[in-house]
DNA sequence: GATCGAATAT
DNA sequence: TATATTCGAT
């Protein structure tokens, strides 16, 4: 085979455009079909060599993604053409002449990408309004929010157990945290949440010493508790007994999200009996008795938060944490007690439990 | 060894 | 401040 295709790295934009060239002079449409089929096949190699390394690479995956679709995409093409070749093949081959000329364009722009220039995020990211038809799974490292929409999910999943209709900005919030969960990002790309949209922002990392980037391949993605999600867990919380009840692994297995761990679990949980104990000063409760974490962009008070709660288990969340102004005795006392029987825990844990409360809500 | 809560780090 | 990680205890 002539398929000499160098896939260094360094030569890949120059490599495709070539690569296309050469399909291009091919006549035999099987033929043209095989060469792509050949150069996706290797670019996908190279991708899946890579694939453990898309956080530090973000931008080779973006690149390969590019080539791959690319190339996928023109293979489609010759199969159409392939298809009603009969017909009008004068026609469609001038339309492929024309396409080999965006193709340059676009491994221009590819190119002056990899030089360096400070557009580089623009420049790449122009060709993929082209690439609708065909979503690479594997992608995501890009555009995350471009695939939003298609992804169910396991945010998802809890929905119907909030119970409360939605506004769809707010889907689209809890799709991003979700998929935020679940796909990791290229470091320098955060969603943020802004009043009823997602934007994308570029954060300058304080610490872009490669080192760094290393060291944030290895941490684990921040999840964000917006809203719907500490309902989530506040209501999952309620079912369990209360949050000196409910274990970290319980609240997990029950709110059903994916990709949620225990970790995260047990660190919210954390937070939020902290928040608990500040605000149940005997004398003094918390406002509403209902807190919802802080984040970026939260705007509290067009969520309706009371009712979903409510809504869901009236007497258990909200009787809860409304009379929470006596949380510190009603927890150490019958209450809380009372509803870890519940629990699937067996006895000896639970007095466990009841101990550490006493020593700590005391 | 799995899980927990608290303390500490980021 | 919010979340992640670590640590000692169970």
């Amino acid at each position: 085979m002539d398929l000499s295709l160098d896939l260094g790295l360094v030569h890949i934009s120059k490599t495709v455009a070539e690569c296309l060239k050469e399909v291009a002079k091919v006549k035999d449409v099987g033929q043209k079909l095989s060469k792509l089929d050949d150069y996706v096949n290797r670019l996908e190699d190279e991708r899946r060599k890579i694939e453990v390394f898309r956080r530090e690479l973000p931008l080779c995956m973006l690149l390969l993604n590019d080539a791959i679709l690319k190339l996928k995409g023109e293979a489609l093409r010759y199969k159409e053409l392939n298809d009603r070749a009969g017909v009008g093949q004068g026609d469609g081959i001038e339309e492929e002449e024309g396409e080999m000329m965006n193709k340059k364009s676009w491994m221009d722009s590819v190119q002056l990408w990899k030089i360096g220039d400070s557009n580089q995020m623009d420049s790449v990211s122009e060709p993929k309004q082209q690439r609708s038809e065909e979503e690479d799974d594997r992608s995501t490292c890009e555009n995350p929010i471009q695939q939003l929409p298609t992804r169910g999910g396991a945010f998802m999943a809890f929905k119907p157990t909030v119970g409360c209709g939605r506004k769809e900005e707010k889907e689209v919030v809890s799709q991003a945290t979700e998929l935020s969960l679940m796909t990791p990002s290229p470091p320098e790309l955060v969603l943020a949440p802004s009043r009823g949209s997602i934007q994308q922002v570029k954060v300058q990392t304080t610490k872009p010493q490669p080192p760094a980037s290393q060291l944030q391949a290895n941490k684990k993605q921040r999840r964000c508790w917006e809203p719907e999600l500490h309902k989530h867990f506040m209501n999952v919380l309620d079912e369990l007994g209360g949050p000196h009840v409910a274990t970290p692994k319980q609240i997990r297995e029950r709110m059903q999200v994916e990709g949620l761990t225990n970790d995260e679990v047990k660190s919210h949980l954390q937070k939020y009996r902290l928040h608990i104990r500040k605000h149940t000063t005997p004398s003094a409760g918390p406002a509403n008795g209902l807190w919802t974490p802080k984040y970026e962009g939260n705007n509290r008070d067009d969520t309706p938060k009371p009712k979903v709660l409510q809504s869901n288990m009236e007497s258990e969340s909200m009787g809860g944490f409304s009379r929470s102004s006596n949380e510190g005795e009603s927890m150490e006392g019958g209450d809380e007690k009372s509803e870890s029987h519940d629990s699937s825990k067996g006895g000896t844990e639970k007095v466990n439990n009841e101990g550490r409360e006493i020593d700590v809500w005391r």
